[in-house]
DNA sequence: ATGGTAGTCTAACTA
């Protein structure tokens, strides 16, 4: 079972990659991230066609989270969860599902914009409410993959310079590595670390300065799974692909392959 | 060179 994650900037413009790469890739279930799409435009159809079952929740012009799960391969989703409860919240960011025993969340993490900003603040409280949420889900739900645009990269692997992205920086600071790995601490695991990987391999590049020709990028989107699945994920990895697809999102698929129970 | 590009929407924001 393929379990991935993708922030496509943009589902309008991205639909076209996102069925080809469903195609290619054949995964079972894909959170997917700024969709910029309001509930209404979510291209349902069009994913059905394809042979993927969709939840979503969006908004327009920023943020938005679906979960498109293969109907050939994987239960009706229930328990459909939109947002974190109790924290209110204009942005829609978070989804969450049950596909049989698995349960999965989706994020689009705050990106903070500068470290002490009014957004940095607004991500280092939404990181704790998710915290909180997550311990909780994970009592309610041991089979638990938690994956998307986290806008933090783990560690030095995961930048393309560390002299740059260091403890000062956005989506390197301290504070948002510490939110992480408050995350971790709940007893999920990167699965993406669970296995050895060429170095220099990120799932994001800004497009300005043509980051991704110099391959100036950082891993800031993961695949987070429990302790219960640990011994089943066999695999994962990024697929850098996408990303040298014609108008390409920022973002590049990541994703996992857990065994049969 | 304190920039650059992309998406949404046509000004200015978010990333």
């Amino acid at each position: 079972m393929k379990i991935a994650s993708w922030n496509v900037n943009s589902l309008n413009v991205r639909l076209p990659h996102l069925l080809d790469w469903l195609a290619q890739a054949q995964p079972d279930i894909v959170a997917l991230q700024e969709t910029k799409l309001e509930d209404a435009k979510f291209p349902a159809e069009a994913l059905a066609q394809a042979g993927y079952h969709s939840v979503f929740t969006g908004q327009k012009t920023y943020n938005g989270v679906a979960i498109v799960s293969r109907m050939s391969s994987v239960p009706e989703p229930e328990d459909i969860q939109i947002g974190i409860p109790g924290f209110e919240d204009p942005q829609a960011r978070v989804l969450a599902a049950s596909y049989g025993g698995l349960r999965i969340i989706d994020l689009y993490v705050v990106n903070g914009q500068a470290v002490g900003s009014e957004k940095y603040d607004y991500k280092l409280r939404w990181l704790a409410a998710a915290h909180d949420w997550i311990a909780a889900e994970h009592a309610r739900h041991p089979e638990l993959i938690v994956l998307g645009d986290f806008n933090i990269a783990p560690d030095d692997r995961d930048v393309h310079d560390p002299a740059i992205w260091n403890e000062n920086s956005i989506l390197t600071s301290t504070a948002e590595r510490a939110a992480l790995q408050g995350l971790l601490d709940l007893g999920l695991v990167d699965s993406y670390r669970l296995f050895e990987q060429p170095p220099e391999q990120f799932s994001w590049w800004d497009y300005r300065a043509a980051g991704f020709r110099r391959n100036l990028g950082l891993r800031i989107d993961l695949v987070l799974a429990s302790q219960a699945l640990k011994p089943r994920i066999s695999a994962a990895g990024i697929d850098r692909e996408p990303r040298t697809w014609e108008r390409p999102s920022d973002h590049t698929p990541v994703w996992l392959e857990l065994a049969p129970a």
